[in-house]
DNA sequence: TGGCTATGATTGATCGGCCG
DNA sequence: ACGGCCGATCAATCATAGCC
Protein backbone atom coordinates (compact mmCIF):
# COMPACT_ATOMS: atom_id res chain seq x y z
CA UNK A 1 0.00 0.00 0.00
CA UNK A 2 0.11 2.85 -0.52
CA UNK A 3 0.34 2.96 3.25
CA UNK A 4 3.59 5.21 2.74
CA UNK A 5 5.43 4.55 5.68
CA UNK A 6 4.62 7.51 7.52
CA UNK A 7 8.35 7.10 8.11
CA UNK A 8 8.70 10.90 7.65
CA UNK A 9 7.77 11.58 10.70
CA UNK A 10 10.19 8.78 12.64
CA UNK A 11 12.94 9.97 13.60
CA UNK A 12 13.81 6.82 14.57
CA UNK A 13 14.98 5.89 10.98
CA UNK A 14 18.21 6.97 11.30
CA UNK A 15 19.69 6.17 14.29
CA UNK A 16 23.40 5.76 15.12
CA UNK A 17 24.13 3.77 18.52
CA UNK A 18 26.23 5.14 20.83
CA UNK A 19 30.14 5.29 20.95
CA UNK A 20 31.44 2.60 23.07
CA UNK A 21 32.81 4.71 25.37
CA UNK A 22 29.26 6.42 25.85
CA UNK A 23 27.63 3.06 26.64
CA UNK A 24 30.33 1.96 28.73
CA UNK A 25 29.40 5.19 30.77
CA UNK A 26 25.97 4.79 31.07
CA UNK A 27 26.23 0.87 31.76
CA UNK A 28 28.95 1.52 34.65
CA UNK A 29 26.28 3.69 36.19
CA UNK A 30 23.71 1.82 35.64
CA UNK A 31 25.21 -1.48 37.71
CA UNK A 32 26.98 0.76 40.15
CA UNK A 33 23.71 2.11 41.54
CA UNK A 34 21.29 -1.08 40.62
CA UNK A 35 19.14 -0.83 43.40
CA UNK A 36 17.65 2.67 42.34
CA UNK A 37 18.63 2.88 38.58
CA UNK A 38 16.63 6.36 38.19
CA UNK A 39 19.46 8.74 37.86
CA UNK A 40 18.68 12.30 38.74
CA UNK A 41 17.31 15.32 35.89
CA UNK A 42 21.07 16.36 37.25
CA UNK A 43 22.61 13.13 36.93
CA UNK A 44 21.35 12.64 33.78
CA UNK A 45 22.83 16.34 32.12
CA UNK A 46 25.58 15.14 33.45
CA UNK A 47 25.96 11.74 31.88
CA UNK A 48 24.64 13.13 28.75
CA UNK A 49 27.16 15.91 28.78
CA UNK A 50 30.03 13.01 29.21
CA UNK A 51 28.61 10.56 26.56
CA UNK A 52 27.79 12.98 24.14
CA UNK A 53 24.20 13.23 23.57
CA UNK A 54 21.41 14.72 24.84
CA UNK A 55 19.40 14.37 28.22
CA UNK A 56 16.60 12.67 26.21
CA UNK A 57 18.49 10.57 25.25
CA UNK A 58 19.98 9.17 28.42
CA UNK A 59 16.25 9.21 30.24
CA UNK A 60 15.59 6.71 26.54
CA UNK A 61 19.19 4.51 27.58
CA UNK A 62 17.78 4.46 30.84
CA UNK A 63 14.21 3.32 30.40
CA UNK A 64 15.24 0.97 27.60
CA UNK A 65 17.84 -0.58 30.12
CA UNK A 66 15.40 -0.78 32.85
CA UNK A 67 12.79 -2.49 30.85
CA UNK A 68 14.91 -4.99 29.51
CA UNK A 69 17.03 -5.87 32.28
CA UNK A 70 13.43 -7.04 33.91
CA UNK A 71 13.26 -8.63 31.05
CA UNK A 72 15.83 -11.60 31.94
CA UNK A 73 17.28 -11.54 35.39
CA UNK A 74 19.11 -14.21 35.84
CA UNK A 75 20.29 -14.22 32.47
CA UNK A 76 23.64 -12.26 31.83
CA UNK A 77 22.35 -9.49 33.43
CA UNK A 78 24.92 -10.88 36.85
CA UNK A 79 27.73 -11.49 34.43
CA UNK A 80 27.27 -7.99 32.95
CA UNK A 81 26.94 -6.82 36.88
CA UNK A 82 29.75 -8.61 38.00
CA UNK A 83 31.86 -7.15 35.25
CA UNK A 84 30.62 -3.68 35.61
CA UNK A 85 30.66 -4.18 39.65
CA UNK A 86 34.50 -4.92 39.14
CA UNK A 87 35.35 -2.58 36.95
CA UNK A 88 33.68 -0.03 39.10
CA UNK A 89 36.04 -1.57 41.90
CA UNK A 90 39.27 -1.05 39.55
CA UNK A 91 38.14 2.24 38.84
CA UNK A 92 38.34 2.93 42.46
CA UNK A 93 36.86 6.16 43.07
CA UNK A 94 34.49 6.39 40.33
CA UNK A 95 32.95 10.17 39.59
CA UNK A 96 29.61 8.99 40.92
CA UNK A 97 28.61 8.06 44.19
CA UNK A 98 28.70 4.72 43.72
CA UNK A 99 27.95 3.83 47.45
CA UNK A 100 24.03 3.14 46.99
CA UNK A 101 24.13 0.08 45.42
CA UNK A 102 26.61 -2.65 45.14
CA UNK A 103 29.49 -1.57 47.03
CA UNK A 104 28.79 -2.89 50.13
CA UNK A 105 28.92 -6.30 49.15
CA UNK A 106 32.83 -6.83 49.51
CA UNK A 107 33.98 -10.17 51.02
CA UNK B 1 15.04 11.48 46.58
CA UNK B 2 14.23 9.83 49.59
CA UNK B 3 12.94 6.68 48.37
CA UNK B 4 13.53 3.81 50.48
CA UNK B 5 14.16 1.10 48.73
CA UNK B 6 16.33 -2.00 49.57
CA UNK B 7 14.08 -4.57 48.16
CA UNK B 8 12.43 -7.45 49.28
CA UNK B 9 15.46 -10.08 50.08
CA UNK B 10 18.87 -10.57 49.66
CA UNK B 11 18.64 -14.45 48.72
CA UNK B 12 21.86 -16.27 48.80
CA UNK B 13 25.04 -14.77 49.71
CA UNK B 14 27.13 -17.45 48.81
CA UNK B 15 27.87 -15.99 45.02
CA UNK B 16 26.97 -13.38 42.85
CA UNK B 17 23.57 -13.29 42.18
CA UNK B 18 22.40 -10.16 41.95
CA UNK B 19 19.63 -9.20 44.49
CA UNK B 20 16.34 -8.26 43.16
CA UNK B 21 15.44 -5.21 43.64
CA UNK B 22 12.12 -3.73 43.95
CA UNK B 23 12.40 -1.94 40.88
CA UNK B 24 12.78 -5.18 39.30
CA UNK B 25 9.22 -6.42 40.33
CA UNK B 26 7.28 -2.91 39.27
CA UNK B 27 4.41 -4.08 37.34
CA UNK B 28 2.32 -1.77 35.45
CA UNK B 29 -1.44 -2.33 35.41
CA UNK B 30 -1.67 -3.67 31.76
CA UNK B 31 -4.15 -1.20 30.21
CA UNK B 32 -7.15 -3.09 29.62
CA UNK B 33 -7.59 -6.33 27.86
CA UNK B 34 -10.04 -4.46 25.72
CA UNK B 35 -13.26 -6.28 25.31
CA UNK B 36 -12.84 -7.68 21.19
CA UNK B 37 -15.04 -5.69 20.20
CA UNK B 38 -15.51 -4.27 16.92
CA UNK B 39 -17.39 -1.26 16.21
CA UNK B 40 -18.86 0.68 12.99
CA UNK B 41 -18.28 -1.37 10.30
CA UNK B 42 -18.91 1.56 7.94
CA UNK B 43 -18.41 1.91 4.24
CA UNK B 44 -16.26 4.90 4.39
CA UNK B 45 -14.24 5.97 7.18
CA UNK B 46 -11.02 7.04 5.06
CA UNK B 47 -12.06 8.71 2.18
CA UNK B 48 -12.52 12.43 2.19
CA UNK B 49 -8.98 13.54 2.81
CA UNK B 50 -10.55 16.62 4.10
CA UNK B 51 -8.00 16.96 6.95
CA UNK B 52 -5.14 17.32 4.14
CA UNK B 53 -3.38 13.96 5.42
CA UNK B 54 -2.70 11.51 2.65
CA UNK B 55 -5.19 8.95 2.54
CA UNK B 56 -4.97 6.09 4.20
CA UNK B 57 -8.26 5.65 5.90
CA UNK B 58 -6.01 3.89 8.39
CA UNK B 59 -3.34 3.95 10.83
CA UNK B 60 -0.56 2.73 9.65
CA UNK B 61 1.73 2.76 12.55
CA UNK B 62 4.27 1.94 10.71
CA UNK B 63 3.97 -0.60 8.29
CA UNK B 64 2.64 -3.81 10.12
CA UNK B 65 -0.99 -4.33 10.64
CA UNK B 66 -3.01 -2.42 8.75
CA UNK B 67 -6.17 -3.31 7.40
CA UNK B 68 -9.34 -3.54 9.15
CA UNK B 69 -11.24 -0.91 9.78
CA UNK B 70 -9.92 2.37 12.05
CA UNK B 71 -11.66 1.40 15.41
CA UNK B 72 -10.84 -2.06 15.94
CA UNK B 73 -7.62 -3.02 17.64
CA UNK B 74 -6.34 -6.18 15.94
CA UNK B 75 -4.49 -7.34 18.64
CA UNK B 76 -5.96 -6.39 22.16
CA UNK B 77 -3.04 -5.61 24.28
CA UNK B 78 -5.13 -2.17 25.37
CA UNK B 79 -3.10 -0.29 23.77
CA UNK B 80 -5.26 1.64 21.36
CA UNK B 81 -3.53 2.24 17.85
CA UNK B 82 -5.29 5.40 16.71
CA UNK B 83 -5.66 6.40 13.17
CA UNK B 84 -4.27 8.71 10.77
CA UNK B 85 -7.66 10.16 10.74
CA UNK B 86 -7.84 10.42 14.68
CA UNK B 87 -4.18 11.93 14.81
CA UNK B 88 -4.78 14.23 12.11
CA UNK B 89 -8.10 15.63 13.45
CA UNK B 90 -6.31 15.42 16.71
CA UNK B 91 -2.68 17.39 16.10
CA UNK B 92 -5.30 19.99 14.14
CA UNK B 93 -7.10 20.47 17.35
CA UNK B 94 -4.01 20.63 19.07
CA UNK B 95 -2.69 23.56 16.94
CA UNK B 96 -5.63 25.23 18.07
CA UNK B 97 -5.89 25.02 21.45
CA UNK B 98 -3.36 23.24 24.19
CA UNK B 99 -5.38 22.66 26.38
CA UNK B 100 -9.24 21.54 25.99
CA UNK B 101 -12.49 22.39 27.66
CA UNK B 102 -14.76 19.69 28.58
CA UNK B 103 -17.30 20.34 26.33
CA UNK B 104 -14.71 20.31 23.60
CA UNK B 105 -13.13 17.12 24.94
CA UNK B 106 -16.52 15.54 24.37
CA UNK B 107 -16.97 16.54 21.07
CA UNK B 108 -13.67 15.29 19.67
CA UNK B 109 -14.33 12.23 21.65
CA UNK B 110 -17.63 11.80 20.00
CA UNK B 111 -15.78 12.24 16.71
CA UNK B 112 -13.33 11.08 17.12
CA UNK B 113 -14.70 7.73 18.33
CA UNK B 114 -12.15 7.92 21.25
CA UNK B 115 -12.43 7.88 25.13
CA UNK B 116 -12.88 11.26 26.70
CA UNK B 117 -9.75 10.12 28.83
CA UNK B 118 -7.92 8.94 25.71
CA UNK B 119 -8.39 12.41 24.05
CA UNK B 120 -7.25 13.77 27.69
CA UNK B 121 -4.30 11.92 27.70
CA UNK B 122 -3.59 12.44 24.20
CA UNK B 123 -3.40 16.48 24.97
CA UNK B 124 -1.36 15.01 27.76
CA UNK B 125 0.73 13.90 25.89
CA UNK B 126 1.03 15.95 22.81
CA UNK B 127 2.39 18.76 25.20
CA UNK B 128 4.62 16.93 26.61
CA UNK B 129 5.99 15.92 23.62
CA UNK B 130 5.90 19.91 22.69
CA UNK B 131 7.70 20.67 25.09
CA UNK B 132 10.58 18.28 24.99
CA UNK B 133 11.17 19.45 21.55
CA UNK B 134 11.44 23.10 21.83
CA UNK B 135 13.62 21.87 25.18
CA UNK B 136 15.66 19.87 22.29
CA UNK B 137 15.96 23.28 20.25
CA UNK B 138 13.78 21.63 17.61
CA UNK B 139 10.83 23.90 16.67
CA UNK B 140 10.27 27.11 17.28
CA UNK B 141 10.21 28.87 20.67
CA UNK B 142 6.78 29.25 22.45
CA UNK B 143 4.83 31.36 20.33
CA UNK B 144 5.12 34.60 23.57
CA UNK B 145 8.83 36.15 23.53
CA UNK B 146 10.11 35.81 26.58
CA UNK B 147 11.24 39.73 26.23
CA UNK B 148 10.60 40.43 29.84
C1' DT C 1 23.45 -11.05 0.78
C1' DG C 2 19.82 -12.98 4.06
C1' DG C 3 18.59 -13.58 8.78
C1' DC C 4 18.76 -12.56 13.48
C1' DT C 5 19.65 -9.99 17.52
C1' DA C 6 20.80 -5.49 19.79
C1' DT C 7 19.35 -1.04 20.45
C1' DG C 8 17.55 3.86 20.06
C1' DA C 9 13.08 6.18 19.62
C1' DT C 10 8.13 6.68 19.80
C1' DT C 11 3.84 6.65 22.24
C1' DG C 12 -0.71 5.22 24.61
C1' DA C 13 -1.31 4.62 29.08
C1' DT C 14 -0.05 4.38 34.39
C1' DC C 15 1.86 6.19 38.90
C1' DG C 16 2.52 9.57 42.44
C1' DG C 17 2.30 14.33 43.61
C1' DC C 18 0.37 18.88 43.44
C1' DC C 19 -3.20 22.26 42.97
C1' DG C 20 -7.56 24.73 42.56
C1' DA D 1 -13.46 14.64 47.55
C1' DC D 2 -12.44 15.34 42.80
C1' DG D 3 -10.72 15.88 38.40
C1' DG D 4 -6.95 17.76 35.48
C1' DC D 5 -2.17 18.51 34.77
C1' DC D 6 2.80 17.61 35.16
C1' DG D 7 6.92 14.89 35.15
C1' DA D 8 8.65 10.48 35.01
C1' DT D 9 8.14 5.99 33.74
C1' DC D 10 6.35 1.79 31.81
C1' DA D 11 5.60 -1.49 28.19
C1' DA D 12 5.02 -2.78 23.70
C1' DT D 13 6.45 -1.88 19.16
C1' DC D 14 8.82 0.03 15.30
C1' DA D 15 12.72 0.47 12.30
C1' DT D 16 17.29 0.33 11.70
C1' DA D 17 22.15 -0.85 12.99
C1' DG D 18 25.37 -4.35 13.27
C1' DC D 19 27.10 -8.90 13.32
C1' DC D 20 27.38 -13.70 11.28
Amino acid sequence: VMILRSRFLDARRKRRNFSKQASEILNEYFYSHLSNPYPSEEAKEELARKCGITVSQVSNWFGNKRIRYKKNIGKAQEEANLYAAKKAAAAGASPYSMGAASGTATP
Amino acid sequence: AAHGHLQGHQAHASHATVPTYKWMQVKRNVPKPTAPKLMIPPAEFVSQGGIGSPQEGLRTPTGSQMLANPLLNLNNTGRTNFTNKQLTELEKEFHFNKYLTRARRIEIASALQLNETQVKIWFQNRRMKQKKRIKEGLIVAPEVTPTS
